[in-house]
DNA sequence: ATCCGACACTAAACGGGAATCACCCAAACG
DNA sequence: CGTTTGGGTGATTCCCGTTTAGTGTCGGAT
């Protein structure tokens, strides 16, 4: 066991991953400890462990931590958007689509929690803003599908108060207000989800939409 | 300069606080920083310099850190508090008392917004929820004040859908929602912050209130 | 065949965080 | 006078993200 066989005398390392598959391994490795574990939980050194390298080798690939994890968010937020999109091609009515994609991205914060709250609850101190760019701009491009709808609403005179970029902001602003609670406070007395989800959508967009 | 006149030999040291007055000039400095810069700003070192004493130090009259940001934020939370009693006893309509208190809720987090987000939007990693104890109870206590209102309204039935908690839960998440975004991506393109608050406002309750 | 440069990788170190340790000094009390 | 005691300290521990300097190996060009 302890001999190598083709290894002339450095035996402990690790060989070299060809082709790019090496920065395929460290995001592997590094989505399951953060989706175990969270931003704080998931550690270079921790990461590289679980590859079997050094935490140096990881700066062979990456800038620096927060480049991985976005990196590993931007693939979450990528599948949102995917999402996004397809509702804005049904051929339904526009408040429906508003509702479809609310609850998309509900259940997506929900799904991916520390995702979420690493792209939509970073304090400002956390990352550096620059660094989020990419991430950042799938974020922006979910809202803009997400408008899309809500300015049809609002071209076609059926908004009670406020322009369409209020009640854009405003809609978005409740569901994440609602999903954030839920994430980071797990352990209150909430009502059933699915109660909180439904009240949060139908109340707003009663209060909001003419029908 | 080098001399200490009533110093015998180790000059360096600062002189006792005599009574408990070197807690409150930690905490006065500590709450200048965290106010500043925020809960990763506010390091130990950097209070027991501005304080004038060694880190060390601060240990001796509190826990750990997050004692110190906690015991910081209970201020800010007792005046909310107080607003939300003082509100709660007015003669006035139910729906008017549940506006003014979210209304002063969210002027309270856009007035403090590092205490707000380490009370409010504390990740699950920072804070490891035993220490949070009296904060957490202060909260508690204001969303008891602020469900008062909300349970007379559903007594009367006036609720359009759900029940008096999911109620009170969607319009502490909703104002929530708008006021974390606002502290955490300051730079978007909102509209205008009172305009923001007023369709929140008045589209949820339109939306869940008959009148 | 041999050299060479590029590359993937490593061990060790750095600076800075929170927290702890083993002391130390001055005043208060007897 | 001790002696106790409690606020204070510098050095240390441990972990973090990141950097530096060096090393082994591979793919060509000569």
């Amino acid at each position: 066991m302890t001999v190598a066989l083709k290894k002339p005398h450095k035996s402990a390392r690790k060989p070299k991953g060809d082709g790019h598959l090496r920065r395929g391994e460290i995001l592997a490795a590094a989505e399951k400890i953060f989706i175990a574990e969270g931003y704080a939980g998931a550690t270079i050194r921790k990461i590289a462990d679980a590859v079997g390298v050094s935490s140096t080798a990881l700066y062979m690939h990456f800038r620096d931590k927060d480049q991985i994890l976005l990196e590993i968010s931007d693939d979450a937020i990528g599948q949102l958007l995917a999402v996004n999109v397809d509702i804005a091609h049904r051929p339904i009515d526009a408040v429906a689509r508003v509702k479809l994609m609310l609850e998309a991205y509900m259940r997506f914060a929900l799904d991916n929690p520390n995702t979420y709250q690493l792209v939509f609850c970073g304090s400002r101190d956390v990352i550096s803003k620059e660094k989020q760019a990419a991430t950042a701009e799938l974020g922006d491009r979910c809202f803009a599908e997400f408008s899309g709808p809500i300015h049809e609403i609002a071209a076609a005179g059926r908004l009670r108060t406020g322009s369409g970029d209020s009640a854009a902001q405003v809609l978005w602003a409740a569901c994440h207000g609602l999903v954030a609670l839920l994430i980071t406070m797990p352990d209150r007395n909430w009502a059933p989800r699915e109660e909180l989800m439904k009240v949060t959508l139908e109340g707003l967009l009663h209060g909001l939409v003419t029908d």
